[in-house]
DNA sequence: CCGAGTACTTAGGACCCGCCGT
DNA sequence: ACGGCGGGTCCTAAGTACTCGG
C-alpha cells in the first residue's frame, strides 16, 4: 500500500480544522461602491517627492520639457527619454552610482536625436560582472485586484433536491467556482468534490446559511447545472461579440493594467510579472492532491505586504482599505507578497522574465552550470570510486549523484502528507525501482507535477549491486531507497567540489551540454526549414532527457484517428486506381504482381467502412453549406433557400452511395472519363504515393511530439547562447527559434555572443 | 544542527488569438 | 467569412535551496 492510498481518506479532522482556523482571517467584503478603488499612479503623480539620487535627473528633464507634469504618462515618457544607452560601458559599478546622474545628463543632451523607441533596455551584460541580486531603489504602484464578485441574475440558481436555493453572494460565488468546472476532470474528481463541498458548507455557515431555509447537507443532491449552463451562455456571448468590440475591451483592459505593468528598479523602468493578485477559486492541485478542490480565498489589501524603497511613495490602497504591511527590504526581489490559505505559504509579485534582475539570475545560473564543466570529471571519478565505499552513507551519496547526473533526476526533497505523493532522487522508495539482472533498472514513479517517470535503463554494474543492497530486507515497499540521504546532505557534499553546486545544477549542465553536443552534429546545409527541424530534434533530445511531458490534447486521439483514416482512404483510392488499371488490362497484374498485391489487403469491411465515412462526410458538407447559406441570406434579408435545394444536393450523395453499393456488389469500378487510360491512372497513383508518404511522416512526427514538451527546456535549461550561436552560424533567423517574449527574456544572450561561443 | 520559514526557479495546463484551409 | 487548430502567453502549482532562530 502506498502512502497516497493510506492517507487519501480519513482526512476529515485535519481538513476541517484548517478551515476553521482560516476562518478567523476572513474579512468582510466592503460594499461595492466603497471598493471602487482607484489606485493612483504614484509614480507619476508624485514625482516631485522622489528623493532618490538616481531619480534626480528626471526632475530636471521634466522642468525642462514638461509643464503639465501630473499627466499619467509622465513616468513612461521620462523613463523612455533617459533610457539612452550608455556608450561608456566601462564605468565601474562602484563609482557608477555617484556619477550616474551627471553622466546621464550630459548624454541626455548629446543623444537627443537617437530614435525614441529604441530606448528600453539597460544592457547590464555589457557592464562587466553581474552584481549581486537585490536593488538600490524600487518604486512601484502595488498590485491589481480582481473585480468584486458579481452575483448571478436572480433566475439562475443552485438547486438542492430539485428546489431552488437562495444563497448569500459569498456562498454563491463558491458554488459558481464549482459549477464552472462541472464538466472537467476536476469537477468529476471525488476528492475535489469533497474538499469543495466542505469549504462551501463552511462559507455558507459563515454567512448565515441559505436565505430560503433550505438546508444543504449532501453534495449529491446539489444541482449546479443551471449555473453551469449560464456560464456557457456567457462564454458563447463573449465569443459572438467578436466585432471590434473585442478589441475595445482589450484596450480597456490594457489601460487598467498600464500603471501596474511597470516599476522603477534602480532608476530604470522594468516590467512587473504577475501584478494581478490571484483571484479566489477552487484550488486545482495536480495529480492525486489531497487538498484539491479546497477554496482559495480572496486576497484583500490587508493581506498584502508591499516591498519598496524607503523614500518611494506608497501606492494608494483601494478605497476603504489598508495595506497589510510596508517593507523596505532591498535584499529580496519581490514587490509584493501575501499568504495563501491552502498551505499557508507565500505568493510573490515579482519582476517579469525580461527584467534585468531575472536576466542576471539566468546568466548566473548558466555560468554556474558551465563552471561545473571543470569539476565534472573529478566528481564522476569520485562517485564511481565511492560506489564501493564501506560507508553506507557514502555509497548512497555516490549512487544518488550517479542517478542525478546520468538520468537527470531532481533532488527529491521530503514532502508532507497533505501534498501529492511525488518523488525525486532522494525520496525514491523501494517500489519505484525494479532491478533486473544483470544490470537493468526500471524506474517507475511520479515526479514533479505528478508526471510519470518511466524508464528501463542499463546502469553501471556497481550501481546495480548497490541498488540491490539498498533494497535488501528488511526494506520493503514504502521504505526509502536512500534512507540516509536528503537533498541538503547531498548538496553539502557537492559544495565541496564547487561553491554553489547543488543537485539542480546537474540538470542545467546536462541539458545544455546535450544540446551543445546535438547541435555540433548538425551539418551546415539545406534549407532553413530543414535546419529548424534538426534544431527541434536536438531540443527534443534534451526534453526527453529531462522528462518534460505534455498531456495529449483533448482532440489528439481524434485527430490522429482522423489522420489515420485519411491515410487509409488514400490507400483505398490507390487500390481503386490499381483495380481500374486491371479492368482495362488484366494481364498487367502478372507482369508486376508486387505492385498490385495490396489490392488483396483491402477487405470488404474496410471498403464498406470507407464508403460510409465518405457518404457521411458528403452529407454533412451539404447540410452545413445549406445552414450557412441560409444564415447569410437571413442576415442580408434575402429569400431563403427551400428545403428542396438541400434535397437536390443530397440526391447527388445518394447517387454516389448507389455507385458504391454497386461497386461492392460487382467489384466493378465505373471509370471516370478523365481517368480512362492506363497511363493516366498510373500518373494518378504516383501522386497518391507521394501524398501517402508525406501524410505518414507528418503523422509520425505528430505522434512522437505529442507527448514531449519542448518549451520547458528551451525556457529553463538550454543556455540561450547556444541557440543564438546556432542561428548566427547557420543563417537561421532567431525569430524562428525564440518567440517575441523569449527574445526579450534572452536579450542578454542574443546581444552578447559571437559565433564561436561554446557552452 | 535542525526544522520551520522564506524566496526563488521550474512546470504543465488553460486560455486566447491569429492563421489556415474550406 | 468561418471554424478548427496550433502556437504563444498567462496563470499558478510544485519544485529546489537557502536562511534563521532555537
Amino acid at each position: 500500500m502506498t502512502r497516497a492510498e493510506m492517507s487519501s481518506d480519513d482526512e476529515d479532522t485535519p481538513l476541517s480544522q484548517t478551515i476553521s482556523r482560516k476562518n478567523q482571517r476572513v474579512r468582510k467584503i466592503v460594499p461595492e461602491e466603497d471598493s471602487d478603488y482607484d489606485s493612483d499612479d504614484v509614480l507619476s503623480k508624485q514625482p516631485k517627492k522622489k528623493k532618490t539620487k538616481t531619480l534626480s535627473k528626471e526632475k530636471k528633464i521634466k522642468v525642462k520639457s514638461d509643464s503639465d507634469d501630473d499627466d499619467d504618462e509622465v513616468m513612461s515618457k521620462k523613463l523612455e527619454k533617459k533610457k539612452k544607452k550608455k556608450k561608456t560601458k566601462t564605468i565601474k559599478k562602484s563609482i557608477k552610482k555617484e556619477k550616474e546622474t551627471e553622466n546621464d545628463l550630459k548624454e541626455e543632451e548629446n543623444n537627443d536625436d537617437e530614435e525614441e523607441d529604441k530606448e528600453e533596455s539597460y544592457k547590464w551584460w555589457e557592464e562587466g560582472d553581474v552584481k549581486d541580486n537585490g536593488w538600490t531603489s524600487l518604486v512601484h504602484n502595488g498590485v491589481m485586484f480582481p473585480p468584486e464578485y458579481e452575483p448571478l441574475p436572480s433566475h439562475i440558481k443552485l438547486y438542492y433536491d430539485n428546489q431552488p436555493v437562495e444563497l448569500p453572494p459569498e456562498a454563491e460565488e463558491v458554488a459558481g467556482f464549482y459549477a464552472a468546472l462541472l464538466e472537467t476532470d476536476h469537477g468529476k474528481n471525488p476528492v475535489f468534490q469533497k474538499n469543495f463541498f466542505n469549504d462551501f458548507l463552511q462559507i455558507l455557515k459563515e454567512n448565515g446559511g441559505t436565505l430560503n431555509g433550505i438546508e444543504i447537507k449532501s453534495f449529491d443532491k446539489c444541482d449546479f447545472s443551471k449555473i453551469y449552463n449560464y456560464f456557457e451562455v456567457l462564454k458563447e456571448e463573449k465569443k459572438k461579440l467578436s466585432a471590434q468590440e473585442k478589441k475595445e475591451l482589450r484596450l480597456e483592459r490594457q489601460k487598467e493594467e498600464e500603471i501596474y505593468k511597470f516599476c522603477e528598479l534602480n532608476g530604470r523602468k522594468e516590467q512587473v510579472g504577475n501584478f494581478r493578485v490571484e483571484p479566489p477559486d477552487l484550488f486545482r492541485g495536480r495529480g492525486k492532491h489531497p487538498k484539491t478542490g479546497k477554496l482559495k480565498r480572496r486576497v484583500h489589501p490587508e493581506d498584502i505586504v508591499l516591498n519598496l524603497s524607503k523614500d518611494a511613495p506608497i501606492p494608494k490602497p483601494p478605497k476603504g482599505h489598508k495595506w497589510g504591511e510596508i517593507r523596505h527590504d532591498p535584499n529580496v526581489q519581490w514587490l509584493a507578497m501575501w499568504r495563501e490559505n491552502i498551505f499557508n505559504s507565500f505568493k510573490y509579485v515579482r519582476l517579469a522574465a525580461n527584467s534585468s534582475l531575472k536576466g542576471q539570475s539566468d546568466l548566473k545560473k548558466f555560468e554556474k552550470a558551465r563552471e561545473l564543466k571543470s569539476h565534472i570529471d573529478s566528481i564522476r571519478r569520485d562517485y564511481k570510486r565511492s560506489l564501493k565505499s564501506k560507508v553506507m552513507l557514502e555509497r548512497q551519496k555516490a549512487v544518488a549523484i550517479y542517478l542525478i547526473d546520468v538520468f537527470a533526476l531532481r533532488a527529491g526533497g521530503e514532502k508532507s502528507e497533505d501534498e501529492a505523493d511525488t518523488v525525486g532522487c532522494c525520496s525514491l522508495r523501494y517500489e519505484h525501482v525494479t532491478l533486473q539482472p544483470p544490470n537493468i533498472v526500471i524506474f517507475d514513479f511520479l515526479g514533479k507535477d505528478s508526471i510519470r517517470f518511466y524508464q528501463e535503463v542499463e546502469v553501471d554494474k556497481q550501481v546495480f549491486k548497490d541498488l540491490i543492497i539498498f533494497k535488501r530486507p528488511p526494506k520493503q515497499p514504502g521504505h526509502q531507497l536512500f534512507d540516509r540521504l536528503d537533498p541538503s546532505i547531498l548538496n553539502k557534499h557537492l559544495q565541496s567540489y564547487m561553491p554553489g553546486l547543488t543537485a539542480k545544477v546537474f540538470r542545467t549542465y546536462n541539458a545544455s551540454k546535450t544540446m551543445q553536443d546535438q547541435l555540433d552534429l548538425i551539418p551546415n546545409e539545406g534549407s532553413v526549414a530543414e535546419k529548424l527541424l534538426r534544431y527541434n530534434a536536438a531540443n527534443r533530445t534534451v526534453a526527453i532527457l529531462c522528462n518534460h511531458q505534455r498531456s495529449v490534447t483533448k482532440g489528439h486521439a481524434q485527430s490522429v484517428q482522423k489522420a489515420n483514416f485519411r491515410i487509409k482512404e488514400l490507400i483505398w483510392q490507390r487500390i481503386r486506381l490499381k483495380k481500374s488499371i486491371l479492368q482495362l488490362d488484366k494481364k498487367l497484374r502478372k507482369k508486376n504482381p508486387k505492385f498490385y498485391a495490396e489490392i488483396d489487403d483491402l477487405t470488404k469491411e474496410d471498403e464498406i467502412e470507407i464508403h460510409e465515412k465518405i457518404i457521411e462526410r458528403e452529407n454533412e458538407k451539404y447540410q452545413r453549406k445549406f445552414v450557412r447559406e441560409n444564415d447569410k441570406r437571413k442576415f442580408e434579408n434575402e429569400e431563403l433557400l427551400e428545403e428542396k435545394v438541400l434535397n437536390e444536393w443530397l440526391e447527388k450523395v445518394e447517387d454516389l452511395k448507389k455507385e458504391f453499393a454497386e461497386e461492392i456488389k460487382t467489384g466493378e469500378i465505373v471509370l471516370k472519363p478523365t481517368l480512362n487510360t492506363v497511363e493516366k491512372l498510373e500518373k494518378q497513383i504516383e501522386r497518391l504515393d507521394l501524398r501517402i508518404e508525406t501524410s505518414s511522416i507528418q503523422l509520425k512526427d505528430k505522434e512522437e511530439n505529442s507527448e514531449v514538451s519542448l518549451g520547458t527546456s528551451k525556457i529553463n535549461y538550454i543556455d540561450p547562447r547556444l541557440s543564438v550561436v546556432f542561428c548566427k552560424k547557420f543563417g537561421v533567423p532567431i525569430e524562428k527559434i525564440f518567440t517575441k517574449s523569449l527574445r526579450e527574456k534572452f536579450t542578454w544572450a542574443i546581444e552578447s555572443v559571437d559565433e564561436n561561443w561554446r557552452f
